[in-house]
DNA sequence: GCTGCCGGGTT
DNA sequence: AACCCGGCAGC
């Protein structure tokens, strides 16, 4: 983007874009940011006519602000509410940084976002009003100060490493702290509007914050700002040549909210749900209930994770799971915590957060079970398709469970397909063939006859659809190891 | 002969 | 890579 960009938004133009999402009028700085985030990540608009980014844009929001919709949504408390954030105060005390950052992440989040609306820098700074418009909805007047209050936290902002929530993926990341980076530029580079530079002059004002006092803000500082002493400098170098490498560090932040309880320990992503845990698990409170009288607030607090390092640890439990790739797995207890009210133990298992849902299942304990194909009702994403549910009739033949003793379950919750070679088919079928073949390399070496029906067996030829693909391309079969 | 599946060919 | 099939070999 540049500020022509800025310059050039159309008025009325663009209302299929930005309609349903910023719903009225929004400052030009949030629309192009809007703008460039529904090029780079697609937009749900739902019937509503509330508009979403797409799925990894929505968890990565969440994550990064720690704002996100969740709590907005769910949180009776709002805590985290740019427009509310004493709570946070109240609760964690004094953390003048993280209120920053959401009154920050506000501006970048731009519409769509009812609860955090930010005062427009060029508010504060009328020499540059001219170029940017403002919207004629906003707040009264009379909350000029607090504008400007909001901008001069927002140049505080610039020279935090944190609040350029760096992460998101390579590309989008960029909307985000792009956007904001212009409208700082807009309200610094005052005069020079056409420049975007910083001149040296600028420096000192986005130049390194002092170090946080309380030791909670210094404990994210540091883990933001370790080992890269030298960050600092080349932060707003990084910063206003879009360099991706300042904002990796800063993705790896996340809020999170501990529980104080004696002797509980967990730790929740959102503000509800510790609060939600703690009424439940602590109080003996209806779960279900959203009524709270506050009380749950004294008993968390909140903490920030470094989730590159946490990610670490995680990665070296679940190696290349699709979950732990995403930003997902920070704590282990999300889904399930409400329900089982465990004590603090329970927090020790992050292993569950790579599959949640199917350690919550049945474990099979055969072999071919767990190469079995997804089941029917496991697969949400076609819903539509009822009369395609062939693949049902296939698992449920009695005749394979006949011969099949122990539980037997039909929830699955990988759907990779037939395709999938299960670990247990290749440790079944190769170390024979390695003994073998080692003795003798000759092309001799044949997988012996495996003793359990093959899908021929079990189906017949007239189903020869229900058979495993293996055995449809008469290779070994798949879903009937030995 | 039935069956599993290897090896190779085709798309 | 997915798919198909001739043919071998175990039963």
């Amino acid at each position: 983007m540049t500020s022509k960009r800025l310059l050039e938004q159309p008025r009325a133009g663009d209302s299929t874009h930005e309609g349903g999402c910023a719903g009225q009028r929004e400052p030009v700085i949030g629309k192009a940011l809007h703008e460039g985030a529904v090029r780079n990540f697609g937009k749900e608009i739902s019937p509503n006519g509330h508009c979403y980014t797409s799925a990894r844009e929505r968890h990565y929001i969440h994550k990064k602000f720690a704002c996100g919709r969740e709590e907005d949504e769910q949180s009776s408390g709002g805590v985290l509410k740019h427009s509310c954030p004493a709570h946070r105060l109240i609760l964690n005390g004094i953390r003048l940084q993280d209120q920053t950052h959401m009154e920050a992440l506000s501006l970048v989040r731009g519409p769509g976002e009812p609860g955090c609306r930010l005062p427009s820098p060029e508010t504060a700074h009328p020499h540059t009003s001219s170029i940017i418009p403002v919207p004629h909805d906003r707040r009264p007047s009379g909350h000029a100060d607090k504008e400007v209050m909001a901008a001069t936290v927002l140049t505080t902002l610039s020279t935090s490493p944190l609040v350029l929530n760096p992460s998101s993926s390579a590309s989008g990341v960029d909307l985000a702290s792009k956007g904001w980076k212009e409208s700082l530029s807009a309200s610094y580079s005052s005069s020079t509007s056409g420049n975007w530079s910083w001149d040296a002059s600028d420096q000192s004002v986005p130049s390194t914050p002092s170090p946080p006092l309380s030791n909670d803000a210094g404990k994210s500082f540091l883990l933001s700002s370790q080992s890269d002493d030298n960050n600092e400098e080349t932060e707003s170098t990084h910063f206003l040549f879009e360099d991706p490498i300042p904002r990796k560090r800063k993705n790896s932040m996340k809020v999170m909210f501990k529980c104080l309880w004696k002797n509980c320990e967990k730790v929740l992503s959102t503000s509800s749900g510790i609060q939600r845990h703690i009424r439940t698990v602590h109080l003996g409170r209806n779960g279900d209930s959203d009524y709270s009288d506050g009380e749950e607030d004294f008993y968390y607090s909140e903490i920030e994770v470094n989730m590159d390092t946490l990610s670490e640890g995680l990665s070296n439990l679940t190696p290349t799971s699709p979950t732990t790739s995403g930003p997902a797995p920070v704590f282990p207890i999300l889904t399930c915590d409400v329900s089982r009210s465990e004590p603090a133990h329970m927090i020790h298992t992050p292993l569950s957060q790579s599959a949640p849902s199917a350690l919550c299942h049945i474990r099979t304990d055969h072999a071919y079970q767990a190469t079995t194909p997804v089941s029917i009702p496991s697969m949400p994403s076609e819903p539509p398709h009822s009369e395609d549910r062939i693949s049902v009739s296939w698992q449920s033949p009695p005749v394979i469970y006949k011969a099949l003793p122990g539980p037997m379950t039909q929830i699955r919750t990988v759907s990779i397909g037939e395709k999938r070679q299960p670990v247990n088919h290749t440790t079944v079928s190769k170390p024979h063939s390695n003994n073998t073949s080692a003795s003798k390399p000759t092309t001799g070496t044949r997988k012996p006859r495996g003793e359990a029906k093959k899908c021929r067996k079990v189906y017949g030829m007239e189903k020869r659809d229900l058979w495993c693909t293996a055995c449809r391309w008469k290779k070994a079969c798949q879903r009937f190891t030995d």
